[in-house]
RNA sequence: GGAGGGGUGCCUGAGCGGUUAAAAGGGGCGGACUGUAAAUCCGUUGGCUACGCCUACGUUGGUUCGAAUCCAACCCCCUCCA
């Protein structure tokens, strides 16, 4: 493997996080010579991030690992936007209020992969909202928008694939790559930053700020970007029953998130133990080497490394505990999601299948019921195929809970009180 | 401005007066096989304590015993002409 000068590029490249870069060996040069900063930036669309921006957040770990300060910019002005790459659709404006409540939702996750503080490398977060909320349309205009034209800005693929596909493309979202580029040179000024990753999507938007430092603000800038991380069968990653894997413990909780890693896809575990844990290489090799069912170990220590990372050390390992209670002890393990019920309805019974839709196992009574039918219930893991089964207090297990599955991986625990 | 074509379930996409909760594929879920994997095969896939009822085929009205299917108006999209 050719090395690089820099700790930095040289992880990168090692365990897979590079997909493009404008000038690799100028960055490489650069960060040999000493700190520099970079940033990723986080548009505030949803109360939590998700796997797929977990790439580029391991991406700002390693980043100041290697002894660099990354930033961390938090899209509270061009969320008000919205970004048009890879979408078929424009997105549906946000609130103001509901972008700021996101946002203080989404910044705590990055406490467990940052170290945020006031020193040379330490991490900082900003909001463009900061700059963007007071920008003069005008001065705007005049200062920035001449240095686009439309010709070059229609060639784009975040705007080509819009026209193409003959969706609309609202002016608003038209604006969002030159307020992403915008923001590129406002923090290479303010925080002499010189580097912006992101994902593969993000290539057209980044080259844009580099552009536009050069000609503004007479910066060489660099862009970097991750490669769009799917299964070795050739699915977006990510994907569960429940929708989306997202990375705060309140939407998908730390249990359900180390099962979605322990689930990995027997090709993929080499690749996502150096993508998404810190392991060591060799370490990494090691675990690579196993082969049939003994990858199972290697699952495990992904999804370990990988909980432990996000949601802590304790977390991580109460996971392992009830996964393996539950997969390999065969016994009732009490870090199951819990439904309580009062106990009075209990008492006079309650149907499996509402129980069940209740418990969040299935998504509606009649999905509960299909599932019964279909051979797929189970409770105190015995299967149940009476659609109209009904639950009392004489299915209290010793544990005074009920046990109910869908199927052999998804279970829940429903306690009395 | 004129002439055509079209808007269907999570998605793609059939249907074109009753037998249509709506073909087929994808996706999802469940089962079998396994290693809590992949591939494969099978089942299932609007809601409701449910052999019945309620919602659903762009919107609103109308014609019919009966409409996703016919008519009218409106909204949106596409193609051709100007």
């Amino acid at each position: 493997m050719t090395s690089y000068k820099s700790e930095f590029v040289q992880t990168l490249v090692e365990r897979g996080y590079l997909h493009q870069c404008t000038d690799l060996d100028a960055l490489d040069g650069r960060a040999a010579a000493g700190p520099v900063t970079a940033y990723v930036g986080y548009d505030a669309t949803a109360p939590s991030l998700h796997i797929g921006n977990l790439v580029s957040i391991m991406m700002l770990h390693w980043f100041q690992q290697s002894g660099h300060r990354p930033i961390v910019l938090m899209g509270g002005g061009t969320t008000k936007v919205g970004d048009p790459s890879g979408k078929d659709e424009s997105r549906k404006l946000l609130t103001n209020d509901q972008i700021d409540e996101n946002i203080a939702s989404i910044r705590q996750t990055f406490s467990s992969f940052l170290s945020f503080g006031d020193g040379d490398t330490d991490a900082i977060m900003v909001n463009n909202a900061d700059w963007l909320d007071t920008l003069e349309y005008i001065p705007f205009l005049r200062d920035v928008g001449r240095h686009f034209t439309i010709n070059r800005m229609l060639t784009f693929d975040s705007v080509k694939l819009r026209l193409d596909r003959e969706q609309p493309l609202t002016f608003l979202e038209f604006n969002y790559m030159i307020l992403q580029a915008y923001d590129f040179v406002e923090l290479a000024k303010r925080h002499d930053c010189i580097l912006q990753m992101g994902g593969s999507d993000q290539w057209g938007n980044i080259v844009n700020g580099i552009d536009l430092g050069r000609r503004i603000a007479e910066r060489e800038l660099y862009g970097l970007t991750t490669p769009l991380i799917t299964t070795a069968s050739g699915a977006k990653m990510g994907k569960t029953a429940e929708g989306a894997v997202w990375l705060r413990p309140e939407r998908f909780s730390p249990y359900d998130y180390w099962q979605f890693w322990r689930n990995t896809e027997d090709a993929d575990v080499g690749r996502f133990l150096k993508l998404f844990t810190n392991l060591p290489l060799e370490e990494i090799a090691r675990l690579e080497a196993l082969e049939g069912a003994e990858i199972n170990d290697a699952k495990k220590v992904l999804a370990n490394a990988a909980t432990a990372l996000l949601h802590g050390e304790t977390a991580a390992r109460e996971a392992a505990e009830t996964a393996e209670k539950t997969f390999e002890a065969g016994v009732t393990a009490d870090g199951l999601p819990t439904t309580e019920v009062p106990r009075a309805e209990l008492e006079a019974g309650i149907a499996l299948f509402a129980l069940m839709a209740r418990s969040g196992l299935a998504a509606s009574n009649s999905e509960a019921r299909r599932l019964i039918k279909g051979g797929g219930a189970r409770v105190n893991d015995e299967p149940i195929r009476e659609e109209t089964f009904e639950i009392d207090l004489s299915a209290l297990n010793d544990d005074n809970v009920v046990k109910l599955s869908a199927g052999k991986k998804r279970h829940a625990l429903v306690r009395p009180v």
